[in-house]
DNA sequence: ATATACTCTATCAAAATACTAGAATTAAAG
DNA sequence: CTTTAATTCTAGTATTTTGATAGAGTATAT
């Protein structure tokens, strides 16, 4: 499960793309839109800006734009700035690495293996869908 | 990333599966040979015994043993267990299924679509690998 | 000047996580 | 039949994470 600060996030992105290029929009307004309490999503859409996904226009009249291509923010990128680790155990996480501290030796630890491939599934699906993903056609326009 | 419930799970399964119709092990020899806090692991084997994936042997020189073929017990169902679903979000979830709050409306949502593929890659891969995939060939004998 | 909107830090309640404690139950063994 | 050793079960607890809210500060259009 992915946190609800990814969800929005992810919906904030959204909301974000089908403006792409057409001016900025306010943080009330994405949070009335999309049911999002307004003052978390303040924090969240903050991060993503010092995240550089999106920029930001201050005072009277202000809000929030894109600033890069709604193609090349995926989910994996989202969910790792939010929520951390795509993989299920630190030991295997490519971005995230810790050892466990349960494992006496890493190196002949069996389950790695396997966790690596259920990482790379992860991974290449997670990577795959993009905030463009989520634009149905009708929304496009 | 998963709890360390799970990881503990998981390690203890393979512990009983080297052990496969071979007699019973006892929880303390799980928890020192895995690293595994004993009062933890008690509890995590009594969810394993309720969940009929290992069976028990109470009293003196009791223990526990496996009941189900290490190659039947997927990654996908321990951790359905002990961490819940496998989906990132609640309304797209096969076994943990549940309305999303901030959602107006579910059939127009274009975020479901393509999280239901995600799902499905994680679901896959994750019952693919089984207890079985954690045993090394020097330790099936 | 003032209203408006983003920026930043702090705080907080509730839930989840990772354990620990201890009493109850069961069964083998002397 | 009593002791010992093991599982069973429920409760409790400290810490961290989650999902927010509060409010002061900063920037800018009018």
């Amino acid at each position: 499960m992915m946190s609800k600060k990814c969800k929005y996030a992810l919906k904030a992105l959204t909301r974000l793309a089908k403006n792409f290029n057409k001016g900025h929009l306010q943080t009330a307004d994405i949070a009335r839109l999309e049911n999002i309490p307004k003052k978390f999503l303040e924090q969240i859409l903050l991060e993503l800006k010092h995240a550089r996904m999106v920029g930001s226009k201050q005072g009277s009249g202000g809000g929030y734009f894109l600033i890069k291509n709604p193609k090349e923010i995926s989910v994996a990128d989202v969910y790792r700035l939010f929520d951390g680790a795509i993989a299920l155990l630190p030991c295997v996480s490519i971005n995230f690495y810790e050892r466990c501290e349960d494992c006496t030796d890493e190196k002949s630890c069996a389950m790695q293996r396997e966790f690596i491939k259920i990482r790379e599934g992860a991974r290449k699906i997670m990577s795959k869908v993009t905030i463009h993903s989520f634009i149905k056609d009708s929304d496009s326009q």
